[in-house]
DNA sequence: TTGTACGCGTTATCAC
DNA sequence: GTGATAACGCGTACAA
């Protein structure tokens, strides 16, 4: 089966390859009739562009790209909704783009620049661990969305939308204790994360100290080798091997809600009960987190709102070229039944 | 910033741009010398290839493409992992690519086939109401995945991997009435649903039947107008108004673990328990539902196996133009605590 | 209103 | 081993 070009489709209707070019760009100096003529031979035929050629040719193409790393994060599938529908409100096209978990995000934001022509791009999720001068290597409009930026980089090369991870995971600890925790178990990123794995728990440490609780090494949950720190898996792995330990704890504080469903399979299995015997608290407010049973204290970032401010700063840049933004925004302790008080 | 292309590159090289073009793309016939003094300038002037440039030049491009319908679907992404591993395994490329709910996924793939020149094509997720037409004007080997065919539509033209959704509906329907459950509600898809969700009610009517149950319309929930069946929040919605409006059950059956999900937690909102006074059945065999608790009472689809023959199907399509094959896995019923006999 | 011709950045086919 | 040069399919000046 020959693929059928623009070319063909000019012969077949006995016009030029322009005119038939204004028909399927919706071009207003065109007779109708000639626009109808051709519209029809090009359906007959199944005529379809071919994209890599549009891509070469054009200048602009009013499209922004979503580079989402990872695939299975049900809260980036909250925000995506919103960012598409933000952006196909203003007439742009909407790319969603993966990209794996060991490429570089950057890269292949410069590669998709380059193909598809984009004007603006946002980076959901990832790394924070980029230099200056591979954000510089961008000549797009980005923001970073729930990313944070390395402290040697200068904020005024990009914007920024996100939490504030450090504050926000020591609210959550620090109403723990306020219900009398003491022994609260940090089921942690991989040791080496830099990222919001690294801040989380500094909030951690920080709520520990205000509250004048010792911080103690062993109530500290890494994951094993190999293991994805952010999957239920890993929640239940540590938790059953914590629970082993025999090591005491009233309750446990998760680095993300998904995490801490692992937690609670591994509680139940062992005959306990949430919350009368561990108190369980997650970290991000996922949908599921409110089907569970009981449902999951968490701390919910504020997904829709996120969502939009991203994509307002982002069309600021496109449109006007105004100056960066980093915008943060406050979290919300959603209390569910996961967690008890222990103390009067 | 303007943009460096490979003519620029030449030329700051001193060569003519095969040469480039023959060291970028790890070309035998090169000077290693030449090659990398190229790849050093490459590296230092930062020159990214255009893809729309190479795609709309080469002839294959050895990628094989994976289109998804609807991003959230939590066993889809278990599949993935295993589609991608199968495909670099062989050396191909893998592009993963999202179909929008309003989209069409076979115009998608007809563009993305002249656009990238890909050399296999997995469909994963979506409707089953093509036409026998449609599917001819694809000219790339393609295997349906967890998607049926229309009746009309010859099977000779494509390759599928499925389950057989009639009859896993009905094994866990009659499973349920063998415990002693003779009022089950089954949480349905769209009334208008053809894919699925059709079948998968056809399978418990068959299951009643089957067991000398009458069928009663009052106990088939469907979502309300502009629900997305599949979602939590529907199974939550219909549940709810089901139960306040004392209809008598002993047990829902849900078109997905997902919904039965929203199911449960509407049970737990009434104030009563699973699976004491109710007990609940999922369809997927998805992670969170061994998480879950009570662990959810499901008919696991084995998605490990599915995605790995689907591939091997796939590329034998590839290579050796074979012709299409249908294969049909069977489901495991998997036993959790959402399930309970009420009849000895 | 329409057609011709050029160029987008790359790879492939030749000669050398 | 290397360098011109002709495509690839399309959009768009520019001429008609």
């Amino acid at each position: 089966m020959e693929s059928i070009t623009i070319k063909d489709v000019a012969r077949l209707c006995g016009v030029g390859v322009s005119t038939v070019s204004r028909a399927i760009n919706n071009h207003p100096d065109i007779n109708p009739e000639t626009k109808e003529k051709i519209m029809q031979v090009i359906s007959e035929h199944h005529y379809i562009p071919n994209n890599s050629a549009r891509n070469l040719k054009r200048q602009d193409s009013k499209t922004v790209a979503i580079l989402m790393k990872g695939i299975a994060n049900p809260f980036f599938h909250e925000m995506i909704k919103i960012l598409e529908y933000e952006v196909e409100k203003k007439k742009y096209s909407f790319l969603l783009h993966h990209v794996e978990e060991d490429e570089d995000e950057i890269d292949v934001a410069m590669e998709l620049e380059k193909e598809k022509k984009l004007c603006g791009i946002v980076f959901l999720g990832g790394t924070v661990g980029h230099t200056e001068e591979k954000f510089r290597q961008l000549t797009t409009p980005f923001v970073l969305c729930t990313i944070g930026l390395r402290r040697d980089v200068d904020p005024a090369i990009c914007s920024s939308v996100s939490i504030d991870d450090v504050k926000e995971a020591r609210r959550m600890v620090s109403y723990l204790c306020s219900l009398g925790h003491e022994r609260i178990a940090f089921v942690a990123a991989r040791e080496d994360d830099i990222a919001i794995g690294r801040m989380r728990l500094e909030g951690y440490r920080q709520a520990l100290e205000e509250n004048h609780i010792p911080f103690r090494p062993e109530l500290v949950l890494y994951p094993e080798k190999g293991m994805n720190a952010y999957s239920m898996a890993n929640g239940y792995q540590v938790t059953k091997r914590f629970l082993d330990s025999n090591i005491p704890a009233t309750a446990f504080f998760a680095i993300s809600d998904n995490v801490s469903f692992g937690v609670c399979k591994a509680i139940y299995d062992a005959g306990k009960r949430i919350p009368e015997d561990y108190s369980v608290a997650g970290f991000d407010g996922i949908e599921m987190g409110k089907y569970y049973y009981p449902t999951l204290t968490t701390m919910r970032q504020p997904c829709e709102e996120m969502a939009r401010e991203t994509m307002k700063i982002l069309f600021s840049r496109i449109e006007d070229e105004k100056g960066n933004k980093h915008k943060v925004f406050e979290a919300e302790l959603q209390e569910g039944g996961s967690v008890r008080r222990i103390k009067a």
